[in-house]
DNA sequence: GATTTATATAACTTTGCGGTTATGCTTAAT
DNA sequence: ATTAAGCATAACCGCAAAGTTATATAAATC
């Protein structure tokens, strides 16, 4: 059985999965994430630098404003091991080759657009 | 977008992804899980309790052993949300109806075994 | 250039969590 | 009946993590 990624570490937080399905609709400025939660801009700031650390999201700099993205990738990469995970405890690989080869062959069509 | 899995709460943790992908292989006891662990007994009884309010786990007696076993389902809940925010993210929808419905039909076979 | 806006970081506080030892309960063994 | 084995819980400890306020930096505004 393979690793199970790090990034599981940094979604083992509300707020943090909070942040991933706003970011899921699109690119958001921290101000912008701001509005939909309680805690301070430091706090928020700090939940997205692990964010970022986990190679969940990634920002670019747009004038003062810092665009935060998601890094699909990334979350498709710790949905894929629990799916394998599954398919292992099921007793079924050929479940788990099927399932990674559609999300293979979604990434290369993915990248084929970009 | 749906709201994501209580068990994400537990998952934050590499013991207890470890306790996982040792049961995915098959039931254990608590002696037996911690056989690969360092910790103490006491500690392995506290991570099995998190993963059983979690869903994640079960177990049955046997004799005086506890016999713990994975619940696929949970973990596959769980790795279905990953991949719908994946999905929803890439703004393809059809491969979120795709990949669910490999997982149903994944899911309907099961239960035709048991 | 002074001020305001947007974000990050530093320093600190507090709480929760993962670990421990000690103990209790249940079941098997002798 | 005692003893031992398997596991859970209680009580406690230390630390990391999530929150705070205060401050720094960079960019836009006036």
């Amino acid at each position: 059985m393979l690793d199970a990624p790090l990034a599981l570490d940094a979604l083992g937080d509300p707020s943090r999965r909070q942040i991933l399905m706003l970011l899921a609709r699109g690119g958001m400025s921290v101000s912008g994430l701001l509005e939909h939660f309680d805690f301070s801009q430091p706090a928020l700031s700090k939940h997205l630098r692990i964010l970022r650390e986990a190679g969940l999201v990634t920002f670019v700099k747009d004038g003062r404003a810092h665009r935060y993205e998601l890094r699909g990738e990334a979350i498709r990469d710790a949905g894929a091991w629990m799916i394998e995970l599954y398919a292992f405890w099921n007793d079924r690989l050929d479940t788990l080759g099927s399932t990674l080869d559609a999300l293979a062959e979604e990434d290369a069509r993915e990248d084929a657009v970009q």
